[in-house]
DNA sequence: ATAAAGTCTATTAGTTCGATGGAGTCTATG
DNA sequence: CATAGACTCCATCGAACTAATAGACTTTAT
């Protein structure tokens, strides 16, 4: 599972979104504007929000777009699934388990991809925007303790962390 | 973390590699024909994990590819990270840490994403190329060295529970 | 009527992906 | 020591995908 730059994008729109709801439709401009996006790409996403019907917009002056949910109704799922596809690892869930059902000599392959998959599911299923923008108050410090519980897992990781590394983590 | 087409194709040839442990160099063409994989694109995938030190070549007549070590000691983590790169869905994880401490606004999301991330490095990193290849093992009379029971301790489902329940992607 | 806003289609440059071709190098064997 | 068999290395290919932009069109408030 992939999330892209454009899977992104939208996760950031939706949570601008989130923070501002029941304040109206929010013109794709000012959107773009708070979480720095390029206008005219968030246009598409936006509109691929609307017809996934998550998103709800208001045409002509005043327009803009708003949350068609709660923001707790809204799991993050929706959302990538929509712009970046299926959780798995590698093809999509049903597929996985016709394979591990068919192709014996790789079956026990497939179902370490079925694991993988169904623990970002179990995760991203089940967290939902009005968690992402209920941010845990500015209680700036080391360990990371978000709203869920964080597991800390130190792992290996030696490579300095200057952007544009690529491989390795 | 997307695992691609190449990914696969080096997975599966390491579980022929595997299967073959202790068998001497095996050709790439045997590897592509049992594998059934492109001869000629698994020749650069091969080439990867020998500069990556996990198989190693004979060159000339009689020459091929065999694991560097013994199969419970490579995780699927090792390749994957190879071949398709970190296994975060977003960046790698020091980068999401990196942004976890920085990027205030949006703190939530990317440790949402460190969660995948970590989610999946724990059933990658621990699963090895010698639990694939066991199986139901139709007990050769040959002298299987399957050392079962190495030291880690066991964390998914590897092998015969299929998670049911849940649907479609 | 006009300006402000979303809608839609097309196009682009750049990159990645999966794959192939071919020339070169090494080595067991006879 | 010639040769066939095998890995090594580099170059290229087309198709698909990615991120982004352009522009014409429609809808609505005032």
């Amino acid at each position: 599972m992939k999330i892209s730059q454009k899977g992104l994008y939208a996760l950031q729109a939706m949570m601008m979104l989130a923070r501002h709801y029941n304040q109206g439709a929010i013109k794709i401009r000012d959107i773009a504007y708070e979480e720095s996006l390029p206008e005219k790409f968030l246009e598409l996403i936006l509109l691929e929000l609307k017809n996934a019907r998550i998103v709800e917009s208001v045409r002509g002056a005043k327009g803009g777009y708003q949350l068609r949910r709660d923001p707790d109704e809204i799991h993050l799922s929706e959302i990538i699934r929509l712009i970046d596809g299926p959780l798995a690892p590698f093809g999509d869930a049903d597929q996985l388990r016709t394979l591990i059902d068919r192709d014996l000599p790789h079956r026990a392959l497939y179902q370490v991809f079925l694991d993988v998959r169904d623990a970002a599911a179990k995760i991203l299923e089940h967290t939902t925007l009005a968690q992402l923008v209920k941010g845990p108050a500015p209680h700036t410090g080391k360990g990371g303790k978000t709203q869920r519980g964080a597991k800390k897992k130190e792992v290996g990781s030696v490579l300095p962390m200057v952007v544009g590394g690529h491989k390795g983590e």
